[in-house]
DNA sequence: ATACGATTTTTTTTT
DNA sequence: AAAATCGTAT
């Protein structure tokens, strides 16, 4: 018997060995779909597959990252590696080499989102379209309907009737700005997100020599979380695979949770209809959750139509069931999760063993609180990504505008932090320097002041002070230019903008010791782009806290792939999760349900949910999650308030009538109290504003 | 006309 | 926390 068959069960092991050709593997949550990917790589190398024949495409540099270093402990470090990375990675890798086939210079720069919502809003008003008397869509909605658009393949016109009705009649307007906005990027020599996969595509579509060079060297293709992928990535993967054809794709359809990027599970669900010679493999055996989870896990999936057939086994006994907390608030929610996280430290749980999972990430604010408070530290994973706080863009503008002095939005953000210069001023600068040629002289620079405010030419001068400090010749590598900019005067910006200064100062020396690393401007640019890590909010002052001693406070999209032994889900009421807007859209419940399933499929022993009954920003909110209502009540413990300030009947969830019986202090800010009345389940609409916010 | 500060509103999910 | 809005100062 080898290592791979002792080491993988019977339905691992035949994906593992399965001979070449196109491949559909339907992994369910927690059976090993990642150690299958793994090992089926090392069986390629180990039978003599070279590994950069082999292209392995996953969802997040994090699960890349992983797979990378399970390869590695199998096959040991001496291995070559073979290529892998998220599809925008291997894109902007690629292109980096070909930019020049599509009209860039291989230095082109890559816009994060705010960047690109910046440069939309500009282009909205060179459209000249009036916003001030109609309703227009802002500029962060234009843009998700130009990218969406973009990676569905599909028309503008299309887009709007079908995700956005209610803006259906600006179609005109909107192909004007998409154009406008193309051309600016070009202009600027700056790709967004999609312009990576859409040039990835044309230059395999467009040259069929070079999809034959590539298609050629990629022998193998295998993608991770195939039910992501949206049109435009299933098109790269055809062409990609064109000329073997062998291609392995891993997914799990009930765990399609990213239609807002215009992710098509058909493309999962139809998979043996695009490669009909496909073979189907099935991993239906849990190695992660208790039979109780599993149970409440398949409960949810009953209620979806639209997918793939399957029932996940559990190996182990039967435990406890999960259990559901009702209380009457926020504060008294995020108490008991973070009093019930203590109790768990105290029986010896680890703190990496614990997550906290929520739909949004403004969800966890208030826990966030009480776990400061109780000096339990947490890292912290949603919301705004390390690389797009706005002290750390402000850095690397400037870093941006010397790797490419065409990007306008960078010179706009550089421009913006000085006195007296506002984005009209910006324009006259940008036009007086002439950046679309692409280099900046000397002279053009000296002869700016003539057409500025005298205001403003004080702001000039400390940019200029700057700016030379940064493009010193004798400065060539990112970590010297960020060590001359915190030397300049760019340090009393950042003092007198942002309060918490220190703070700021300190992520700007983790920056410096991450760009270390690297030499090239370009792709240290280019990667910080296209990393997704995120802020650790710090967890406690005093002293270095190391990864496994922190608990983990995340979105459930960022929770995908990842496991705890125990896991609450928070907020688990009406209007919060499913999120409100998605139950509008289409198809939108059965996405949210999925991602329940995500949420339910982390946890390996022990599932909490919670909800409260008032949240801070409407108080008169009462109803629990149309999932909890939809889960059979024998497979969960159902526990009341435990608050002494509120009673709920927790009886019938449908006709639960809640009362402030005792306000006490922490209700006290509530204005009116309307007295008897149920308002446990009615809908919060028109109710909203009976009671202040606090 | 432009810049800027105070105030209010608003958060889905992410490469 | 960041963006949008609005009024005021230059």
């Amino acid at each position: 018997m080898n290592k791979f068959e002792k080491e993988l069960n019977p339905e691992q092991y035949s994906v593992v060995t399965s001979s070449a050709g196109s491949a559909l593997v339907l992994a369910g949550a927690g059976s090993g779909k990642t150690r299958t990917i793994a090992y089926r790589v090392a069986y390629l190398i180990e039978k003599g597959v070279s590994p950069s024949a082999i292209l392995l495409l996953t969802f997040t540099n994090k699960a890349a990252k992983e797979m990378v270093e399970r390869i590695t402990s199998l096959l040991g470090d001496s291995i070559r590696l073979p290529w892998s990375g998220t599809f925008h990675s291997v894109a902007c890798k690629i292109l980096r080499r070909y930019a020049r086939n599509i009209g860039y210079d291989n230095n082109f720069t890559i816009l994060d989102s705010g960047d690109s919502v910046d440069l939309v809003k500009l282009c909205i008003k060179a459209q000249g379209v009036d916003t001030k008397n109609k309703r227009f869509p802002s500029a962060k909605v234009v843009l998700s309907i130009i990218s969406f658009a973009r990676n569905a393949c599909a028309p503008i016109v299309d887009v709007l009737e079908k995700k956005h009705v209610r803006w259906v009649d600006f179609e005109g307007d909107i192909s004007a700005i998409a154009i406008r906005y193309h051309e600016r990027k070009r202009a600027a020599g700056v790709m967004d997100f999609d312009d990576l996969l859409v040039y990835f595509y044309r230059l395999l579509h467009d040259s069929p020599e070079l999809c034959a060079v590539l298609s050629k060297q990629f022998h193998y293709v295998i993608v991770d979380e195939y039910q992501d992928t949206n049109t435009l990535q299933a098109g790269i993967l055809r062409l990609c695979s064109s000329f073997h054809n062998n291609i392995l794709v891993v997914g799990d359809d009930a765990q399609s949770i990213y239609s807002f990027r215009a992710a098509d599970i058909a493309n999962i669900l139809d998979f043996e209809k695009t490669y009909p010679e496909a073979k189907v493999f099935r991993l239906e055996t849990n190695y992660r959750s208790t039979p109780n989870i599993l149970d409440v896990a398949n409960c949810v999936l009953e209620q979806n139509t639209n997918q793939y057939k399957k029932t996940l086994r559990s190996v182990q006994d039967r435990a406890t069931n999960p259990e559901v907390h009702v209380f009457a608030d926020g504060k008294e929610e995020s108490d008991f999760v973070a009093y019930q996280i203590k109790d768990l430290l105290a029986e010896g749980i680890k703190p990496n063993d614990i997550a906290v999972l929520f739909r949004a990430a403004f969800h966890s604010q208030a826990l966030e609180m009480v776990l400061m408070r109780l000096g339990i530290p947490y890292e912290y994973r949603g919301g705004v990504r390390f690389f797009d706080r706005a002290h750390i863009k402000d850095v690397l503008a400037f870093l941006r505008i010397i790797n490419n002095p065409k990007d306008e939005m960078a010179w706009t953000r550089v421009l913006l932090m000085q006195v007296g210069i506002g984005p009209v001023t910006i324009q006259k600068i940008l036009q007086h320097l002439q950046i679309g040629d692409g280099a900046i002289t000397e002279e053009s620079l000296l002869s700016v002041p003539s057409i500025l405010s005298a205001k403003a030419k004080i702001g000039w001068n400390d940019f200029v002070m700057i700016y030379t400090a940064v493009i010193a010749a004798d400065v060539t590598e990112p970590q010297q230019m960020i060590g001359r900019l915190l030397d300049s005067k760019f340090s009393e910006y950042l003092e007198s903008e942002y309060i918490d200064y220190r703070d700021r100062l300190q992520d700007i020396d983790h920056l410096a010791v991450f760009s270390a690393e690297h030499k090239d401007l370009a792709a240290f640019l280019s990667e910080l782009a296209l990393q997704e890590q995120f802020v650790q909010k710090q967890s406690l002052g005093q002293g270095r806290v190391l990864p496994e001693e922190k608990i983990i406070l995340s979105t459930v999209h960022q929770a995908k792939g990842l496991e705890w032994h125990t896991v609450f889900v928070i907020h688990m009421s009406e209007g919060q999760f499913p999120n409100e807007r998605a139950s509008f859209e289409a198809k939108g419940m059965e996405e949210e349900r999925r991602l329940f399933y995500v949420a339910v499929t982390r946890a390996k022993k022990q599932l909490f949910f919670t909800y409260p009954v008032t949240t801070h920003r409407h108080m008169a909110l009462g109803k629990q999650s149309v999932f909890l209502e939809e889960l059979d009540r024998a497979l969960v413990e159902t526990y009341g308030f435990s608050g002494s300030s509120c009673f709920l009947d927790t009886y019938d969830s449908d006709d639960s009538s809640l009362c402030f019986t005792d306000p006490s202090d922490e209700v006290d800010d509530i204005e009116y109290i309307p007295e008897g009345e149920p308002f446990g389940n009615t809908s919060n609409k028109g109710r909203r504003n009976l009671l202040s916010n606090f």
